[in-house]
DNA sequence: TTGAAAGCGCTAACAG
DNA sequence: CTGTTAGCGCTTTCAA
C-alpha cells in the first residue's frame, strides 16, 4: 500500500482529487451539517485509505479539535499496586475514543512536580495519590483543564475519588490488637517520612494502638543504603527480633512488604499465623497465592478507576458540573495469615 | 501566581513586553545563534515564569521541532512481566529529555493493529513483542519514523533486540526431561493458539520432548469461559490428574501460571519438587518469595530496555545508521522448585 | 454542494 | 540585536 516517504496530509488527498481541503476535512470528520455528495464522499474515503492517510493529531488539536488525550499521572509501574491501577484505568478508557497518556512521577525531583502539565493538549487529567501536586493540579484546573484527583490522599479542591485507607487500616490494626499483645508496623519508610507524608497508614496504625494503650513498634524495612526494600526483610527482621523479641502481629505497609516478611519469617522458622499474625495492604492479586494466604486490605481498584473516569468525562462534557466527589472504603480481607482464636 | 483562565502563549509574553514573538521564541529556546541582549533575555525569562508560560508541544511539533515523544507499544500493564518491562524502559528514558507515550495493545481488535500510529508526532517508536504489528511498523518506518522492535519475536526488518527465549525454554525443558519421566507444559493458550502464535515457548518445549522421544503433554489452564487463567489451575490440574495421573515435572508458560500451579499442587497435597518439579518463565520478582522458591527463566528486562533505547536514540540522531540488532539470552534460574537428584 | 481564507501556537529563514 | 513573515496540518466560518 502506502510507501510514501512522508506522511500523507489532507492537502495531498485534496490535490489528488482536485477538490478543496475543506471538503476532505468534512468527509473525514463525518460532519453531518455539511452536505457532501455521495460520490465525493466515497472518492475521498477511498483515496484516504489507499494513500494511507492518518490524521495529524497535533494539528487537529492546534486547530481546536479535542485531543482525546487523557493524562494519567501516577507514581510508576511498580509495585503491583500501580499495575493494578493502570490496568483498571486502561480498561475504562479502552472502549472510548480517548487515549491514555501516562506520566510516571517515580523519577521526579522536587521541581519536576511543576511539570505536571506535559504541554500536550490533554482534554483532561487524572492524578493519582497526588501528594505534592496540589499547586500544579489546581493551576491546570484554573487554566481550564478538567482535573480529577483520586487515591488515598486526593486533592479536595477538584473533583475527587477518595479512598478511605485510614479507616481500613485502623480496623485491621484493631483486629490485631484484640488478638495479639505486640502489634508492630512494618514499613519501608523511616518514621520521619511516615510522619511527614500524607499517607494515612502510619497515623491509622498509631491511633489504633494508642486507643488500646499499647506502645507503637515500628520496623523499618530498608537495606544498607536506607532504601525501602522487601529483599532486606530477613536482615531487618532478624536484627529486630534479636534485640527486642518477636511481636505477635505485624501490620505491613503493603502486600510486597508482607510477602517479604512472610518469606523472612519462614526462614526464621517462625510460624504464620500461629506465632505471628500478618496483614498486608493493597490487595494485590499475589496475596491469594501464598501459603498461608495473606490477609490484606483490598483497594477498590476497579471502582476508583470507574468513578474517576466517570467524573472526568462528565466534567469534560459539561465543565459547569458542580464539584463531584466520592469516598470508597477498602475492604479488610481476612485470610489465613491472620487467622487466630480471639 | 498564574491564575489566567487560558494558557499563556509566546504572543502574550511578546505583547506584554512589547517585543516580537520571534525574540521570545529565541530566548525560550536558548538559541545560541541569535544574539539577544542580556536584559531582554532576562525580561522574557522573568515574564515567562511569572505568567506561568508552558510551551504548547503540539504547536512546537507542528512547526517542525522534535516532539521528544517516544511511543512504546506493549501488550498491557499486567501481568508483572509487563510492569517490569515498562519500569525498565521508564528508567532508561527518565533522565533524558524524552517522554514516553505508552500504548497498550491489550484491548486491540484485529483492525486496531493498524492504529500503531497514534497520530501524535513521535520521534521514535519501540514495539515490544510485535507479533501482529509487522506491517504497521514497517509502514511507519517507511514514513520516516525510527522504529525499534524488541522481545522474543521482534520484527527483523527494523532495528531490533531479540530475546532468545526458545533456547532457554529448550534448555529448561531438557533439564526437566533428564530428571523426570513425564514433563508437561502448562499454558493458558489452547494448542491451536500455541501453534499459530509466534511465541517460541511451545515449540521449544515440543522440540525438547521430541528430541528425547517423549510424548508431549499439554495442560491448558483456562476457566469455564475458555479464558487463560491461573485462578482455574486447581480445577484444571485436578481434572487432568484424575484422568491421566500426575506428570513428574511441569514447565509453565509464565511465572503467574507457575505460581497458580504451585498453589494448586499445595491444595492437592502434591509436593514440589519431590513429587513434581516446576519451572516458570519470565523471572518476575515474585518467584523468589514463594516456598519453595520458583525456578524460572530470567528475562533480561534491563538489558532489553537499555539496548532498545540505545538503538532508537542512535537512529533518531542519525537516521542513516546501518541496521542495528542484538540477541540476548534469558538465563535459566534453578531454584528450589526444580531441585532434584539426577 | 464545494471552495477560499483565517487562524490555532510555534519555529526558523531572512530582513533590517 | 530585533522584527517580519511564511508555513506546519488542520478546523471552521463564510461565500459562491
Amino acid at each position: 500500500m502506502s510507501q510514501g516517504q512522508q506522511r500523507i496530509s489532507m492537502a495531498d488527498i485534496a490535490r489528488k482529487l482536485n477538490i478543496s481541503r475543506a471538503t476532505v476535512s468534512y468527509v473525514l470528520n463525518e460532519r453531518e451539517s455539511e452536505l457532501i455528495s455521495e460520490s465525493t464522499r466515497e472518492r475521498v474515503l477511498a483515496a484516504a485509505r489507499e494513500m494511507g492517510y492518518r490524521p495529524n493529531r497535533a494539528a487537529q488539536a492546534l486547530a481546536g479539535k479535542r485531543s482525546n488525550l487523557i493524562e494519567l499521572c501516577v507514581y510508576g509501574f511498580h509495585p503491583a499496586f500501580y499495575s493494578h491501577i493502570l490496568s483498571e484505568f486502561e480498561t475504562q478508557i479502552a472502549p472510548t475514543p480517548y487515549q491514555l497518556h501516562i506520566v510516571s512521577a517515580r523519577h521526579w525531583t522536587s521541581e519536576d512536580w511543576e511539570t505536571l502539565d506535559s504541554g500536550w493538549p490533554v482534554d483532561g487529567l487524572i492524578v493519582f495519590d497526588a501528594a505534592l501536586l496540589d499547586r500544579a493540579a489546581a493551576d491546570l484546573q484554573n487554566r481550564g483543564v478538567p482535573v480529577v484527583a483520586s487515591g488515598a490522599y486526593p486533592l479536595t479542591s477538584v473533583d475527587h475519588v477518595s479512598v478511605d485507607t485510614y479507616s481500613s487500616v485502623f480496623e485491621a490494626t484493631t483486629y490485631l490488637v484484640e488478638r495479639a499483645q505486640r502489634v508492630a508496623y512494618v514499613t519501608p519508610w523511616t518514621l520521619e517520612i511516615s510522619k511527614a507524608n500524607p499517607d494515612p497508614r502510619y497515623p491509622a496504625y498509631a491511633a489504633a494502638l494508642h486507643k488500646a494503650w499499647r506502645p507503637e513498634e515500628v520496623i523499618v524495612a530498608t537495606d544498607q543504603n536506607g532504601v525501602g526494600n522487601r529483599a532486606a526483610m530477613y536482615d531487618v527482621l532478624s536484627a529486630y527480633i534479636k534485640e527486642k523479641g518477636c511481636p505477635d502481629a505485624l501490620l505491613c505497609f503493603n502486600d510486597e512488604i508482607a510477602i517479604g516478611t512472610l518469606a523472612a519469617l519462614r526462614r526464621l522458622q517462625i510460624r504464620v499465623p500461629e506465632d505471628v499474625m500478618l496483614i498486608g495492604c493493597d490487595g494485590i492479586e499475589e496475596t491469594a497465592y501464598h501459603s498461608p494466604s495473606l490477609s490484606t486490605i483490598q483497594f477498590p481498584y476497579a471502582d476508583v478507576a470507574r468513578l474517576s473516569w466517570e467524573f472526568l468525562r462528565r466534567r469534560i462534557e459539561d465543565p459547569a458540573t458542580p464539584l463531584q466527589s466520592a469516598t470508597l472504603k477498602p475492604q479488610l480481607l481476612l485470610r489465613e495469615s491472620s487467622a487466630r482464636e480471639e
